[in-house]
DNA sequence: ACAAAAGTGTTTGCCGTACACCCATGG
DNA sequence: CCATGGGTGTACGGCAAACACTTTTGT
């Protein structure tokens, strides 16, 4: 059995012990000043070290009845409306024994997605930041943050994912406007619906949205046809037909 | 702050604290009695409670000073020559608080992948066992043995990650042969190599395999690129070109 | 000559992108 | 009737699967 330094906390039999957080990275595509969308993360600023004065992702500890899923929702509800989340998944924990100077932690982190149109209610210290234009984080959130905007822009190619990002009706064009913020380039709105109607994902409600004052022809509404995750193109290659 | 429960550790702040294991599912294409190849799993069995008698995937506890990774390896060495990986990788983590009934613990699991040649040394009570025909598993490792399978075959879809399941060296038969015990249905030679070789994966060496005792045209002998994971077919949908 | 195994060429179909053109509305 | 924005049709290129045919070896 090895040493037990005293600054190690080992149960009983001598297993080490450690604390464990929950970390939430929620992203959402949201108006900025100029009035572009921009794919956006919920950053909460640290009033005490480490690193006091740094914004970090909503995190905590798990409580000893609950998973790591329902600490994160936990932790997030205090800085967002958690009934607006339509999407949470795992992305990886990370266990670099520094991670934290103040104490060693291991923690999972989590992506979360809130539709566009949105606008929860935030307490004092919280505030959205387009992803491409962040401030330096606490710890080690900006590798979380890069894994979570990853993550989802690949999701975006190959499932259904698109479904959390928007409310439940929408035009073409609203569609697209999400996906360029969210994917970080062009796309055509064209080739978004026919990629997306040949999965089955987008189906039309028969309604049309009003024409803007400058006129346009009215624009056909759609909606997702599931809300929770489904992959719709398996890139399976090598598989017989 | 919650009551302080006698059995939930805690540190001197109130923070509750954790067992944390790593666990290995380490997968390997191995040639089963009747010649076949199947896709296969190492396992250990269990000679203490919990769930004394059954398998288990190799795994234990994280030390202070070290990651995830090393514990993961560390806890694999015991059962195989680590030296034989050529691929390892974070599945996720699992915190049901029952997942252990002895004792509360988070537990982060672990992709391990072998070439198909090597027959590392085993100890007494581990063993390979064909991930279609397992017998029933101690705790959560059931799952974590389904991700691990789910992952290895979207990635040999999307990335070069063949090349940890290869020796150095191979003709397009062999590679055939583990793709099908791999992934779990027919492949075409023809179409593998030209899929391949389209993503730059596949490099002929030059050589010729000698033929069989039966006859046959020599074959060209191929290895892949790179022995690191590289993603080859982004599959990323809506791109401009 | 024949069997066995490997490699090549060709066909088919689908998918995704781009682009030009047509349609519907407000002013 | 023109500007504005939405929708449709079509062409091109690439990729993957299947299959028939050819090549090279051992017996």
């Amino acid at each position: 059995m090895p040493s037990m330094a005293p600054h190690t906390p080992r149960d009983s039999v001598g297993v080490a012990l450690y604390r464990h957080e929950a970390i939430g990275a929620v992203l959402q595509v949201r108006l900025v000043d100029d009035g572009a969308a921009r794919l956006s993360v919920l950053l909460a600023g640290r009033d005490h070290e480490p690193y006091a004065g740094r914004f970090a992702l909503p995190s905590g500890p798990v409580e000893p009845e609950e998973t790591l899923e329902s600490a994160v929702l936990r932790h997030l509800a205090e800085k967002v409306d958690v009934a607006g989340l339509t999407h949470l998944e795992q992305l990886g924990t990370r266990s670099d024994p520094g991670r934290d100077p103040a104490q060693r932690t291991i923690g999972t982190s989590y992506l979360g997605l809130v539709p566009t149109v949105l606008e929860p209610h935030l307490p004092e210290r919280a505030a959205w930041f387009a992803v491409d234009d962040l401030p330096e984080l606490a710890f080690d959130h900006d590798i979380v943050v890069a894994q979570a905007v990853t993550r989802l822009r690949a999701k975006l190619s190959y499932t259904n994912i698109g479904f959390a990002l928007m409310p439940a009706e929408f035009t073409v064009a609203e569609l697209r406007e999400v996906y360029v913020a969210a994917l970080g380039h062009d796309v055509k709105p064209t080739n978004l619906e026919r990629v997306l109607t040949r999965r089955g994902q987008l189906v039309p409600t028969g309604e049309m949205s009003a024409p803007g004052t400058k006129g346009g022809r009215p624009a056909r509404v759609f909606r997702f046809r599931d809300h929770a995750l489904v992959v719709t193109d398996p890139f399976a290659v090598l598989r017989p037909e």
